[in-house]
RNA sequence: GGACCCAUGGUGUAGCCCGGUUAACACAUCUCCCUGUCACGGAGAAGAUCAGGGGUUCAAAUCCCCUUGGGUCCG
């Protein structure tokens, strides 16, 4: 039923191409994918738009199906798939990084790699805003303070994989304690010792046999962690493994970081790249060997009026493209390419239509995976 | 013919009665940001000789007079 199979290793890097098949039909890697948090993907898309914006796989979040406790509502459905209406794979991640983004990354306002947040680590300011929801982690699991009622929710590694379970996704992902760019080395350990021992406790779980693990590299912005962790995560049962945490305070970091642990990860197993999917980064990743990534950042910069192109991002808000009447992208095939103009897509945020959000979302969608499957040709052709 | 009201960045307004720090706010504009989604959001910048002129005063968007423009009501 399961099966990653690569097709194509290229010379010159770590690149390769390859097909990782499951119940839900088959997907082709370099692979995006899309976040879907609660299910759908944001900025209103239903399950007639995959094929318009040429979704082959999403990643649906366990902690917010916790939060909104809806996971047996879904389970008696019959599963996300059938639930939301999407065909294909479905991945589930464990709730491990809600440690960091009602956490840290909340009480400081930064993300998970430093480099969007210029200036040294004495400058960052705990903001005055928002509230850490975070408020204990052991041995034995996360307490949280929910996001949305502020009621105790207790994450175990059972839990997390219990909920997985219930919710059905092809690939679900080990519980870790996803830790900040700005976590000291100690700090770092500490995490990615409790990450270590999460991991062997939702192992005891018994996995269905439609539904595959994910483990997950941790270790932060430190070479002997993050090498300790790869071979950590390299000994367990996985179908495929992820590098999560702190990813450095530049994009150079995370290469570097992403070097460290290509010296010792199992290249027979698929690398997921956890939460990174700028445009800028697609081809350095992937000659590192990455065959699947996921990020919020092309769909919500979407609804904020951010579209990718080749070149580069355009803000659609903006009055240059008031009497525009050409598409986004020149050759773009997408649904909002063929249908819309930049000036009508630019009226429709400036009237603040959710219809513009939705038509960008479908965008970039359909431009990376277009994108990607320029770079997966190349890798076929020997020229990448 | 008579009485009254209004005029403040691109737009809409606050401040005026009871003169006193860099004239405030919203939207629009521009810039930057968003990275395993608590987020269709966040940060910042630019932009006004307060209709024009005169007067009172140490000091006027603010008080007085005139002019111009717009509006309301009574004949």
């Amino acid at each position: 039923m399961f099966d990653f199979k690569i097709l194509k290793k290229s010379k010159k890097s770590k690149a390769r191409t390859g097909i990782i098949k499951t119940p839900h039909g088959e997907i082709k890697t370099p692979a995006f994918i899309p976040v879907a948090t609660l299910g759908v993907i944001k900025g209103g898309l239903d399950f007639t738009d995959h094929e318009k914006s040429r979704v082959q796989c999403q990643i649906t979040n366990t902690f917010h199906f916790l939060d909104l406790n809806y996971a047996d509502q879904v389970k008696k459905a019959g599963g996300l798939h059938k639930f939301f209406h999407f065909p294909g794979p479905i991945f589930t991640d464990s709730g491990g990084f809600q440690i960091f983004s009602l956490g840290k990354g909340a009480e400081f306002g930064f993300g998970k790699t430093g480099s969007i947040f210029p200036g040294d680590d004495n400058d960052r300011k705990k903001t005055s805003g928002n509230k850490k929801l975070v408020k204990k982690i052991t041995e034995n699991g996360v307490l949280f303070l929910s996001p949305r009622d502020g009621r105790r929710i207790y994450l175990t590694p059972h839990l997390s994989c219990e909920t997985q379970i219930k919710l059905g996704a092809d690939f679900i992902y080990l519980l870790d304690v996803c830790g900040s760019p700005f976590d000291d080395k100690k700090t770092a350990k500490t995490e990615m010792d409790l990450s270590h021992q999460w991991f062997e406790k939702f192992m005891e779980v018994k996995i269905p046999k439609n539904q595959r693990v994910f483990g997950i590299i941790q270790g932060g912005i430190y070479r002997e962690l993050r090498e300790e962790s790869t071979r950590f995560v390299n000994d367990l049962p996985v179908f495929g493994i992820a590098i999560g945490g702190a990813l450095g305070k530049k994009k150079s970091d995370m290469y570097k970081i992403i070097g460290w642990i290509n010296k010792k990860i199992d290249f027979s197993r698929p690398h997921h790249l956890l939460g990174m999917g700028d445009l800028d980064i697609l081809e350095n990743i992937i000659k590192l060997g990455i065959d699947l990534f996921d990020c919020a950042l092309p769909t919500r910069i979407a609804r904020h009026a951010t579209a990718m192109s080749a070149r580069g991002y355009l803000n659609i808000k903006k009055n240059i493209f008031r009497n525009n009447f050409k598409s986004i992208e020149k050759n773009c095939g997408c649904f909002a390419c063929k249908n819309y103009s930049l000036a009508q897509i630019n009226f429709l945020f400036k009237a603040k239509e959710q219809l513009a959000g939705r038509l960008l979302t479908i965008h970039n969608l359909y431009f990376l995976e277009n994108q990607l499957e320029k770079i997966r040709k190349k890798i076929e052709a020997g020229k990448f």
